[in-house]
DNA sequence: TCCTTAGTTCAAAAGTTATTGAACAATTGG
DNA sequence: CCAATTGTTCAATAACTTTTGAACTAAGGA
């Protein structure tokens, strides 16, 4: 089972503005960037909005490029596509991962941080 | 007669990247970056829609503070909002217009320059 | 096997955005 | 003043997006 993404060279500017242009969506984008390079699974993603609505949202974000999703067990594991991102629209996610990261005004996602055993 | 711009800081990330979303907007700030410093009139982009449409999207541009518009005479001389944009979401404009730059699936506007006498 | 967990799909409803044409306003040139 | 030029506004429509709940699938654990 593996879930349908664009290639690197499939992926549109117009359609990748569209979608980080959404309040939801790019709270999510600026929680995978803050936790770079651990994959998330949906749940995580519960305080922005219901698990309906997050499959919604996380289905645009794959179907743009900008997430990876890999399907492990009954999990999707949520990657951002920095590199094939990095290598289309060179400085973009990264200038808007910082805009993003100064926004007040987007929903945040709570930091119920998984505690490792001492 | 001055019409209605966003503060440097009301400009909102979102809304922003939403309104970059749209084909047809992202030709027009391709084009408004190609002549930067040359303040042109909503007539120079009706290669990309009707006079009716243009007059929406160049709204929605100016409302979401991607552009400038001063009305002079009977027309209004757009320009882009470099220095705001650079100053709140510094890199963001730059990548934008790289990256629609190399886009051969976005509309543009034919080379009609106008031509100086002899 | 049965239950739980993780997430999707579907259809309906609500809301938003884009496009159009007709009518309008304001300025400029003759 | 009259006509042309430039662009806006309005209302209608069409098209899309977001949100929701109920029903569903698939994997994993007891």
């Amino acid at each position: 089972m593996t879930l349908p993404h664009p290639n690197a060279d499939q992926i549109s500017l117009p359609i990748v503005l569209a979608v980080l242009g959404d309040p939801t969506r790019l709270a999510i984008v600026r929680y995978l960037a803050s936790k770079e390079g651990v994959p998330l699974n949906c749940s995580r993603f519960l305080d922005l909005g219901s698990k309906t609505n997050l499959s919604y949202h996380l289905a645009k974000l794959r179907e743009a490029g900008v997430t990876r999703a890999e399907v492990v067990g009954t999990s999707r594991l949520i990657t951002l596509r920095r590199d094939d991102l990095d290598a289309r629209f060179p400085g973009l996610l990264d200038s808007v991962i910082a805009a993003a990261g100064e926004d007040k005004a987007l929903p945040a996602i709570g930091g119920h941080d998984v505690e490792m055993p001492a």
